[in-house]
RNA sequence: GAGCGCGUAGCUCAGCCGGUAGAGCAAUUGACUUUUAAUCAAUAGGUCCUGGGUUCGAGUCCCAGCGCGCUCACCA
């Protein structure tokens, strides 16, 4: 597929551009295999910048093999900081109290507060591998924890050791004037407390690969460098860990960008060529600031994936990822509605623009058929999820039944078994009714002329009890409304000529039943909820427990 | 202050290698509806932030300016 190849040399897409710097880069070195990293904090759970992150490296490693047509055997690292301090206790952890006595250690050696790991930092790791093996990706898992303390890391550590001025020269001019007399790239594990001591060194002993400081005690400590007994400063750990382990190519966010000179020259002093690197922007909240952990604000992947599929979430993070882009529930239908959009048109497209679809990369250069829906005169149509969003709200139920049977007035052969990809979205359509149209809506008590009319209605449709005759059913709804509330403006008649019904009669129907200005015609919205359903509705809605009900389900979402 | 990004229809945004300005929503009108919602069809709506430059031709490329946003101590 040599056409492919060529067409992708040329593509704008950012993976192939990204791509293209380590073509280069493989050509220039003579180098046999390429590896990718993402790292990972383990300080709380996975987060959606984790998501975006290894979802876009995986995408510019797609790009690659595509280039390189797999000559060039590819690896994506995904490397855990777990042997990092434990700074504060999170607070969305239980038993937070029993966590403060192993403040400082390292993440490997804080007992898991959930109580299920060797580690609340082994907990965190499997928290995040659970949730990139959800998604799928190809990966390999690395703890920090294992590679200092295996001896891994060892010989980069002697190297540094070795090398320490060199690393500090590059260091200190960075820092402040206070943290520079205190300032040591190396973090030794206290041997006696466990904890990750910020201390200066007294003594760096490069030929035995040793350290000297102070331990909290007020003694004087000397540890070997090598065997986990010391690990490294951030900025100097970026670097030593891309000399140590080839690492080819690395993307960070913006609030990274300013280090990037650091972490490459104290990558080159060790003797490395510095990655490749791809500088992304942030996520912004529904407030344009930035999307952070620790302030936990904006949105979780549970949340997206709530609402909408993985892959609508990862066309999210291939679309512009240099700009900064709010990361809120209200941009969720669009970007499940662009998808569809770009799987829909992929087949039809010339190659060129394949490489530049989103759907391409997504899914790895094999985007699966779009899935359709054919109406009555078998006419195939994508269902869109704006589109499901309003029947849901029309249908006024979180049962997905309820909305198959709407769906099956246009398309009467439709099933969740025969549309699966359909069967997700309707499960996320009733979620996003559950979360965002119900809590907005508002029901009143009826007057004293509604409250009659409603019972009538009532009475009359009993005797319609199991009709699943959505025109019969509205006939009883207006033959009702002609009695209470007749339309005297003469502007709409009865076919047989008698005056229509007033307007108030429908808007009385949906706000004291519905909670809702408009909504579905009734008749056959009685016809699919079912004529006794129905009658119960209008029960509640006369004796106040519908308004009671929703006061309830307010209530309990705080 | 430095770095990065953004400025296109009322709103949210597309706009590829420079070639007659696009979509969705909102609005208006119509079809179907004895109400509504949905669906379908149509209409209207723009000094592409400003000023220069390159070019036969600039929303697009270059320069300058204006406005807005984010990042930039320590820690990761």
């Amino acid at each position: 597929m040599p056409d492919l190849v060529s067409t992708a040399q040329q593509s704008t897409a950012w993976p192939f551009e990204e791509a293209r710097k380590l073509v280069a880069r493989i050509e220039r070195t003579g180098q046999k295999a390429v590896l990718f990293e993402t790292g990972y904090g383990p300080s709380g759970l996975p987060h959606i910048g984790t998501f975006g992150e290894v979802a876009r490296t995986t995408m510019v490693r797609n790009a690659f093999r595509i280039l390189t047509e797999d000559r060039i055997p590819t690896r994506l690292l995904c490397f855990s900081d777990d042997m990092d301090g434990m700074r504060k206790v999170p607070d969305n952890v239980p038993n937070r109290d029993a966590l403060t006595e192993f403040l400082h250690r390292p993440l490997s050696s804080v007992p898991d507060p959930f109580g299920e790991f060797e580690s609340f930092g082994h907990h965190n790791n499997a928290m995040l591998r659970r949730f990139l093996d959800t998604f799928g990706f190809d990966y390999e898992f690395a703890s920090a924890t294992d590679y200092y303390t295996s001896g891994r890391f060892d010989p980069i550590l002697r190297l540094i050791a070795e090398r320490y001025q060199a690393v500090m020269d590059i260091m200190l001019p960075t820092l402040g004037e206070e943290r520079r007399s205190t300032y040591s790239c190396f973090l030794p594990i206290s041997p006696k407390s466990g904890r990750v001591l910020y201390v200066p060194m007294k003594q760096v002993d490069g030929a035995n690969g040793t350290v000297t400081f102070e331990d909290e005690d007020g003694v004087d400590v000397t540890v070997p460098v090598t065997g986990g007994h010391v690990k490294l400063q951030w900025k100097p750990d970026f670097g030593a860990r891309w000399a140590a382990l080839g690492v080819d190519f690395e993307m960070y966010g913006k609030d990274h960008q300013p280090n990037t000179v650091v972490y490459d020259s104290i990558c080159r002093v060790l003797g490395a060529e510095a990655p490749e690197h791809f500088v992304y922007e942030l996520f912004l909240d529904d407030k344009g600031q930035k999307i952070s952990k620790s302030k936990g604000n904006g949105i979780t992947i549970d949340d997206w994936l709530k609402y909408a599929s993985p892959e609508s979430l990862a066309l999210f993070m291939f679309s512009k990822p240099r700009e900064a882009k709010k990361l809120y529930f209200d941009v969720i239908p669009r970007q499940v509605d662009d998808y569809l959009t770009f799987l829909e048109k992929f087949p039809g497209q010339p190659i060129k623009e394949q490489l530049g679809n989103p759907v391409f990369h997504i899914h790895g250069g094999r985007p699966p058929a779009v899935e359709t829906i054919s109406d009555a005169s078998n006419h195939a149509t994508t269902v869109s999820f704006a589109m499901l969003l309003n029947l849901v709200a029309v249908a006024n139920s979180e049962d997905p039944q309820v909305l198959w049977g709407f769906l099956r007035r246009y398309s009467p052969t439709v099933s969740a078994e025969n549309h699966l990809g359909l069967a997700r979205m309707v499960g996320y359509a009733v979620a996003y009714f559950r979360d965002f149209v119900r809590p907005s809506k508002v029901y009143r008590e009826p007057t004293e002329a509604e409250r009659s009319a409603l019972g009538d209605l009532a009475t009359a449709l009993t005797e319609h009890v199991g009709s699943t005759d959505g025109n019969a059913l509205q006939a009883v709804i207006y033959e009702v409304g002609r009695a209470h509330f007749p339309d005297l403006s003469g502007k709409s008649k009865s076919p047989d000529g008698r005056p229509g019904v007033s307007q108030s009669w429908f808007s009385t129907i949906y706000q004291v039943l519905l909670g809702a200005d408009r909504g579905p015609r009734f008749g056959s919205f009685a016809a699919l909820y079912g004529v006794s359903e129905t009658c119960e509705l209008i029960r509640k809605g006369l004796d106040g427990s519908l308004m009671a009900d929703h006061q309830h389900f307010l209530a309990s979402r705080n």
